[in-house]
DNA sequence: GGGTGAAACTGAGCCTAGTCAGTTTTGCGA
DNA sequence: TCGCAAAACTGACTAGGCTCAGTTTCACCC
């Protein structure tokens, strides 16, 4: 057999394959049956693999779960990033953006509770992707606050990426209080709820009237912890 | 036997005698080989029940360490909300409590990450326990809030419910990032980190020159969701 | 003090996530 | 074409959380 250019990724290629094979199983089986009530062995067999082969390419069944999760989230988010309102303020920017997790979580909840919970703790083969999503999120937020910034709509002595992870932790706050709760309000609720709090949050990128920006005095034990501050990064 | 008096909660005295022994065998086995070493008939067997018995007190393994915390974190907050420091601005107080935490957690750092996992999303005994706890800190840390704002301290129209609300998640986001990472840098580093999230949410409240309070004017879209709004507590 | 129904308790056994010793497949150099 | 080492794969097996049918204990009433 001659196929000498397109041999050498075959391996290669077999793997991706399979790895494909089982996500799209445990796709259809989450979906179907929901996450708990769907067996490991059910999407092998399913995948057409042996019962371990699946740990070879997941670490366990949380991680399988954190993998699809996350890449759908990637594609919702650059979905998200690329149909900015143009004209919209700020807080409508973020609210567009962190609008659309909320609304795709909505379709199946209890799906998206087992996936929040794992996230934050990942520990699998995603470690590295969702932290990279996170700080990614957080940068491109950053990013749209300081160009504001430059341009003197925003008072441009607050951090800006400091406002975008406040945001997202809102954002999963939000989340948590949802999906935690038995009473299920609807997805336009907690959007609700989240712009909120993230006008709330963005208060601090008013513009102030010349002074105020140090207006309170510093107390003395917040000067005790001052040197702490100086976060190495 | 002629004890009528006191009698009468006998078999009610017992059940609880009988958790107390769950929950000090858990807690020292889960200190001492930590929470997923330990297993639940060990538990069982330290506390002299049957290994079926546990499940009648607790719902799961999760269910029972979520009390234990519970239980230590309500006294955790009682004693740090009465040593709040005196003169200290509302920042040092939020810091105070909320610092109190991070350094119970750093204790014992798996144990943390575990019950940080499950608290959110408790569905056992504790569901509505932790939900009091959450909802009972941020009353707590409002009314700071509104008592400083009577006083003409703070900017009085800025919800100061809603305030509270955040930094508890600005709490949480910090230790997800803490617990979830594996570098695991001193509670005293996360503690400053925590103070400058604080630090920023508390900015709304520094009272402003005047005018400023409805600065920037409100876009299209920002109207355009306003009804959804109002929530209905 | 004995009968009775309910509450509390028990532990053998079920179920399933995850492991690992052994087997098959693959790529490559001779 | 033929080894051969490494990579990939397999499924019988294990561990441990949790269940539940059966048993014991308890409180109450005659």
């Amino acid at each position: 057999m001659s196929a000498a250019a397109l041999d050498p990724p075959r391996r290669e290629r077999n793997k991706q394959e399979k790895r494909e094979r089982i996500v799209a199983a445990a796709r259809t089986l989450f979906s179907r049956k929901g996450f708990a009530a769907t067996t490991t062995a059910q999407i092998a067999e399913r995948a057409e693999i042996g019962a371990g082969t699946l740990f070879l390419y997941f670490a366990s069944k949380d991680d399988l779960l954190v993998a699809i999760f996350r890449e759908q989230m990637d594609a919702l988010v650059r979905g998200a990033l690329a149909t900015l309102p143009k004209r919209g303020s700020l807080l409508d920017e973020m609210v567009h953006v962190y609008g659309a997790m909320i609304e795709f979580h909505e379709r199946d909840p209890e799906l998206a509770r087992a996936f929040v919970k794992e996230m934050l703790f990942v520990s699998g083969t995603n470690r590295a992707a969702v932290h990279e999503f996170i700080d990614g999120l957080d940068a491109q937020l950053a990013e749209r606050i300081a160009r504001r910034q430059a341009r003197g709509e925003c008072d441009a002595s607050v951090p800006a990426l400091l406002v975008a992870e406040n945001c997202f932790a809102l954002y999963i706050a939000r989340l948590q209080k949802w999906l935690g709760a038995d009473e299920r309000l609807a997805s336009a609720q907690h959007i609700a709820r989240l712009r909120e709090a993230f006008a709330l949050q963005l208060r601090v990128l008013e513009l102030r009237p010349a002074r105020a920006l140090r207006a309170a005095p510093r107390t003395a034990s917040q000067r005790k912890t001052a040197s702490l501050r100086k976060r190495g990064r």
